[in-house]
Formats: structure tokens, sequence, C-alpha cells
DNA sequence: CGAGTGATTGACTTAGATCAATGACCGTGG
DNA sequence: CCACGGTCATTGATCTAAGTCAATCACTCG
């Protein structure tokens, strides 16, 4: 019986994605070494970093769940930062020529492809405007109106509070005050796992 | 004589790119239109607005000079947001169908556009790092580790250190005073339009 | 020349971060 | 089974970095 398909993964890709496991702290490539495979997130993070001379590391971005990383290899010879989970975490592993051939070959994959580029694209660019928005409560409500679904904005929380406050760009503590006051306006309903905006 | 080539747009587009240019507050297109196009602001800006029903805008986007935008309407039937320039704009319209075309025959062009969806991911990823850093001074440190050139991470301001605050997040005032405590603490170094860290 | 904008600095206010404590809710191992 | 250690959720009391309001100077453009 195989594993589970993960979602968000191309099926035409499955056939030469090998998965990885890796602990937390695990190098899964370096800064110049030749870019031999793009990376799918199945479960845990892994950071993108570069370094400063004095030694400290600057994220340029974190992969979670669902999300690819090192797509950009495809058309760069080398890695340009490293790559080191932050987590335990499953991967799946695509070597880049794999890819940069189904690309050219499969007309029906590119399509797919760039379907799944853009929309990643068009999420990570409204988190950029909400990161950008002033007010804690501003910024919630932009979630739900970008992410909520139906009339009321709707939506069902994956993860903790913790996660989202860290998605927000807010500590969890403002997190839950902002919340609370929200509610208490009126604003917003909360049930268990559940957002949504007042009738 | 034609335009000059408008710097990241793919050669092969151009043969199918109809230039728009467009007035402040001019309409692109509104949710729920058939998608038939993708855009290419050459320059000025382009708004992504959603509406919530006290009638209040969401800005889910502002696509600048030398970004695409509705990229994802090329997988999906109509537009779910509206586009409204917030500037005088001049923009390229790209029939969505040549596009889509373009990407399933030609293998090459797929690879030039998957490249370049990847390298936008990257860069607006990176910018969702940056935005969630907690001081000024940390932002405008990773912005130079990021985007900088060479080993003193040097770059050149395109627009007005204003359009810089507003990219990072900050108040025009803020970054005025971060720069000048981080050059006063001999951290970063300022000739004109350059920026880099200090030897 | 006057209007408009960018750059800069000062004084004051505030939203959010920080530090801290508490209760609920696991899962785990003795 | 229950006690213990861990994490999440929550709230309170400060503290501070950044936002806001305001003034000035330099520049450019019509």
């Amino acid at each position: 019986m195989s594993s589970p398909k993960p979602r968000g993964f191309p099926s035409a890709l499955l056939a030469c994605a090998v998965p990885v496991s890796c602990a937390a702290g695990a190098n899964i490539f370096r800064t110049g070494s030749p870019t031999h495979s793009v990376f799918f997130v199945q479960t845990g993070a892994v950071r993108l970093l570069r370094f400063g001379r004095a030694g400290e590391e600057v994220v340029l971005h974190e992969a979670r769940a669902g999300e690819f990383f090192a797509e950009a290899s495809l058309d760069s010879p080398r890695y340009h930062c490293d790559a080191v989970a932050s987590e335990p975490s499953e991967l799946l592993q695509v070597p880049a020529a794999a890819l940069r051939d189904l690309l050219e070959v499969d007309g029906d994959f590119a399509r797919q492809w760039a379907a799944l580029l853009a929309r990643q694209l068009r999420d990570v660019r409204s988190r950029v405007e909400r990161l950008s928005l002033k007010g804690a409560a501003e910024r919630v409500r932009h979630l739900l109106a970008c992410e909520g679904r139906g009339p009321r904005c709707e939506m069902v929380l994956e993860g903790t509070l913790k996660d989202l406050a860290r998605d927000l760009g807010l500590t969890h503590e403002t997190l839950y005050r902002t919340l609370a006051a929200m509610e208490r306006d009126g604003v917003i309903e909360r049930h268990e796992k559940v957002l949504r905006l007042a009738k």
C-alpha cells in the first residue's frame, strides 16, 4: 500500500519523487552546491538561510507543509542559500532534470505547474499585503476577507492560534487579546476552531 | 520605432501583447467577469481589490512596475477580484488563451514562464520574511542581505526612500531615523542612492 | 516665483512586545 | 491509575519601538 497522496502535489511528479525524512536541524542542501532537486514539504518545515559575515543567519523563507521550495533551482546551476529542517520533516525530492524535461515535453503538466506557482504567488502576495497593515485587528479582518469562505468569511483554523499569530506577524498574546476584543465588539464569532465575521 | 523592450517580459509574449494606458482610478477588470487576459505592469501600479459587505476595500495586492498580475486567471474561468490602477499606468495585456497555448505548445517558453514565476515567488517570500521581523533596523539588514550585491551587500535604490519605507512596512519618518541611526552606529554607509554595509 | 514633494528632525502618543502568572488539557511512564 | 512535564489559551502589568503630528529645508517644475 502506498502512502496517501500529498495534497497540492502534481500527480505527474509522483513517479519521479523520492520521499526523504529528516530530523530537526538536518541540512538538505548548501549554498553553492549544484541544484540537483526541487523539494516539497509534506510535513514539518524547512528554512532557507543565508549567512552574514558575522555568521548571523538570515531566514529567506520558511517553507511549511504543502509548499514547494527551491523551485528557482530549475533555472539556476547552483543553490544560492542553505536549506535546513527546522523541525522533523517529511519531504518529497524531485530531480530538477526530471521536472525540467516534463515541463518542456508535457504541455499539460506545464499548465499545471504554472497554475500551481501562480496560486502560491497569489497567496503569498496577499500575505505581504496583510503584513503591511498597521493594526492587529486589520490583519485579522484581511485574513478573513481573503481566506474566508462564504458570505460570513468563515474559516477553519488549521493549526493552533500560536501558529496563526506567527502567520500574522503578531505575538500570540496580542492575537488572543485582539480576537477577544473583536468578539466583545461583535465583529467576529468564534466556535472551537472556526472563525467568522459576525452577522 | 517600437518602445523599448520591457524588462522582465518574455520576448515570446511580445507578439501577442497589447499595450494599454490607463489613468489613475481606471478599472481594468471586475470580479466575476471572464478571465480574458493576464497583465504586465510597465509603469505605474495596479491594485487588486476585494470588497467587504460594508463596501470597504481590501487590497489583495498592489502590482508595481515589472510585475505580472492575474497570472492565476490562466486556470480560473472568472476574475475573483477587481483590478484598479492606483496611478496612471502603462500595461501590457496578454490574452489568456494565447499564453495558455504557448505554455502547452512551446516547451522552451514553458520553462521561461516557470522560471519567471519561481523568481517572483522567491522574492515575495523573502519579503514576507522581512515583514515579519520585529525591528526597523532588522528589516533594513534583511533587505541588504537578500537584495544587496557583493560582499558589502551594496544596493542602489530604485525609487525614493518613501517608497522603500512602504516596502519595508514602515513609515518614512521611521525609516529616515533608522537609517540615520545605523549610519551613526557604523552599521551601514550611504552615498546618494547607494546603500551598503559598513566595512 | 509659488506649489508640490522628498528628506529630515523633534515632541508626544499608542499599539504591540515583553515578562509573568494561571488554568485546561494532553500524553507518558512509573 | 495518577502524577508530572509539556504546550496551548488566556489575562494582567509594564515598557518601548514605531506611529502620528508638526515644522523646516532643499529641489524641481510649470
